[in-house]
This record gives structure tokens, C-alpha cells and sequence, in this order.
DNA sequence: CGCTGGTATGCAATATATTGCATAAGCACA
DNA sequence: TGTGCTTATGCAATATATTGCATACCAGCG
């Protein structure tokens, strides 16, 4: 019952069509919160059926006709209620570390790769974030509550990643070693770093 | 096709029952990978029937009989192959910032009270992971390639630990300014921390 | 003797998520 | 004219995960 929720808290902002829910997640909101556009729109089915939410349609013309959802005081009651309840901390699914753990028994070169990629991944994030904090918080002691939340979302992900960072670049140098025991390494058709 | 990895992993380093695994995944992997013992017990019959384990059933008095699984030459060959193939980030479902997100609109206090509620666990986790990096691995330089996996793991945990503290903290504030917009704030009922 | 808790495996129902496909209109490009 | 992209919504099948329940034996406690 969570997808919902973050639904509900987009359309807090404003009423929403299930494309327009799908884009956000895609960007600014996708990045702690993954979710396709067929989930979506089936929770906006339920959520309306519960009362949560009631959409209307508007025509279009030049282009289909959309679906437009706004929050009921049904479903801010529902927002409230769940604000309430304990949150649980997310259940991490990471894929590496399980690579990771495979260790000596696999290709000690692919794990490494994977985590070249990662790093890679990470430092691209970090300066989208950044991009995005000097675009829309370069004041941030000046915030509404409303935006208070976003600076916050986008604080976390940018004290993340440098974490990661910083881990990636540790689990290098660590597994690294494991291809030179201790001395020089040979040279190496690839390049690395 | 993720949870099936990671048994066939912890089954590299010796054959165990779905119990024995379901343990493991209740304690140390369980900290980055969550997964119940129904879960378990199903990938278990879905890897038998794949060729990927070998089950033999372990008569015991004074016990329920056991089934303990093996990893088989099929699901060694499957896990070279898997770890060749790209690993996507973990997609994060971060509930906390969802309700983060609503704060305009929902209870400062309640928010206030998870942001605060998160900050210990994550501190005991802290902790945790601290004693058995202190019981475990008192030398980081000289790790068998097996162990260094699981070291790398549990800096990880480490870092990111740290840096959610951090986070909390710096939330705890920000958050804690919209309650006392710029004068003393009245003595509460609730004293916290 | 009944209660609780640990060991051990499993089914069934439901909830959540992913993948693939379908439809349908307009716009830009070659 | 045909191809591909964007807008816009949706179904169906499958995969993955959670919740609740069932079974069965033993050990320890009071």
C-alpha cells in the first residue's frame, strides 16, 4: 500500500493524468520511487474506486483524450491516517553485493566491471542532483514546508552517493588487489582508470 | 530471477536446507537482502526442477527430517553466467521520503517522529555492524578472496549507515525549523531527545 | 498436563511488479 | 507514403513477495 500513497502525494501539488503521474516518476520522484506506467494507472483504478481520488475526463483534441485525477477529501483523510503509521525502513534489494559475495568462486574480472559501471553510474547521478540543487535550492534556509520536503529527498540522494562513491572506489582498490597478490601488475590489453 | 542468485551464492560456500537458509537471510545477508522462508522454500523447488540444485532428504530423530540442497555443476555454470550479465541499481522505494514529501499538507510532529524513529535504527545498525567488523575482520589487508566479498558488503553497510545518521540529523533540523519559525520554542508535553 | 518456543517444510490467497502487447491519434522527417 | 516518436490509456500473463495458515515433533517450564 505504498505506490498509492506516493500517488496521492503528487496529486497533493495538483490534479494529475496517469501520463502526467508516469513522467514524474520517471524523473525528479523516480529516483527513490521506481514505478512503470501500468502500475499507475491500476492504482488509480483502485484509488478511485476507494474514493481516494476521482478522476475526470478531458477532451482533447489533435490528441487523446486524457484522465484527470484529483486528491478527495477522502483520500487526504487516508494521507493523513497513513502519515501516522510507521514507516518501515526499505528492504534493499542489491544485486552487486550479491556478485560481490560470489567472489572467489567467479570471474573476479566481471565483478570488477560491474563495479566500474556503478561507479560510473553514481558520479553521473551526483552531478544531475547537483545541477538540480543549484537550479531550485540555491537558498535553502529560505524554503516553504511544501518544498522543505523536496530539498530534503534531494539532500539524501546526494549524501548517498557520495557514499557510494567513496564505496566503489574502496571496493576497487580491495578487489583489485586480488589481481596483482604484491607486485606490479602486468600490462593489460584493457585500460582501466 | 534475483532471490535465486543469492541462494545458489550462499550455497557455493556449503549445501543447506531452506531453513538454514531463511536464517542466513534473517541475519547477516538479510541486512542488504530480504527474503522469507516461503520465498525460499519456493526458489528451492524452482532451482531443484531447473537442475540448478540437488536436494537430498537428511533422516533425523527427535526432528523433523531435513532437505539439504546442494549447488550442481548446471548452477555453477548458471552463475558464471549471471554474473557476466549487467546489474541495474537497486531500485529504492524509500517510503520516509514519500511522506517527506507531503509535508505541507500532513503533521509536522509525525513526520518529525519517523524521521526521529529512523535515526536510531539506523544508529543501531551503526552498531551492529561495527561489532561484527570488529569480531570478524580485525585485519582487512589479508582476506581470502571469499571473505573480501563479504567485507566489502559490510563497509558498504558501514558507509551508508553513516550517511544516513547524517542525513536524519540534518532533517531532524530543517524540519524541526518549521515548528519554531524563528523565536524559542514553547516548553511540550513530549520531550524528545 | 498444557503452554510456549524452536526446528522444519509447505500450501493458498492476495498483493505488488514486470513484460509484452494493443489501440489510437497526430507530428516530424525522408 | 511510410516510418518512427510522442501523447494517452489500458489488458493479460507472468514473476515476485507477503500474509496467513497448517502440520508435526521435541524440549523446557510451571
Amino acid at each position: 500500500m505504498a505506490l498509492s500513497h506516493a500517488i496521492l502525494v503528487s496529486l497533493l501539488d495538483r490534479p494529475q493524468s496517469g501520463y502526467d503521474l508516469a513522467k514524474r516518476f520517471d524523473q525528479t520522484v523516480g529516483y527513490f520511487w521506481k514505478a512503470s506506467h501500468q502500475q499507475i494507472y491500476l492504482e488509480l483504478h483502485k484509488l478511485a474506486e476507494a474514493g481516494s481520488v476521482h478522476g475526470e475526463k478531458v477532451e482533447q483534441e489533435s490528441r487523446p483524450n486524457r484522465i484527470v485525477y484529483a486528491i478527495t477529501p477522502h483520500g487526504r483523510a487516508a494521507l493523513d491516517g497513513w502519515v501516522e503509521e510507521r514507516t518501515e525502513p526499505p528492504s534493499v534489494k542489491e544485486e552487486l553485493l550479491v556478485k560481490l559475495f560470489a567472489l572467489g568462486s567467479v570471474s573476479t574480472e566481471a565483478v570488477l566491471a560491474e563495479v566500474e559501471r556503478r561507479l560510473e553510474f553514481h558520479r553521473r547521478r551526483l552531478v544531475e542532483y547537483e545541477a538540480v540543487m543549484a537550479g531550485h535550492y540555491p537558498d535553502p534556509e529560505r524554503l516553504s514546508a511544501r518544498k522543505r520536503g523536496l530539498y530534503l529527498g534531494l539532500r539524501m540522494g546526494i549524501l548517498f552517493e557520495h557514499s557510494t562513491i567513496a564505496w566503489c572506489e574502496e571496493a576497487l582498490a580491495t578487489i583489485g588487489e586480488l589481481k596483482r597478490p604484491r607486485q606490479v601488475a602486468p600490462p593489460r590489453k584493457a585500460r582501466r582508470g
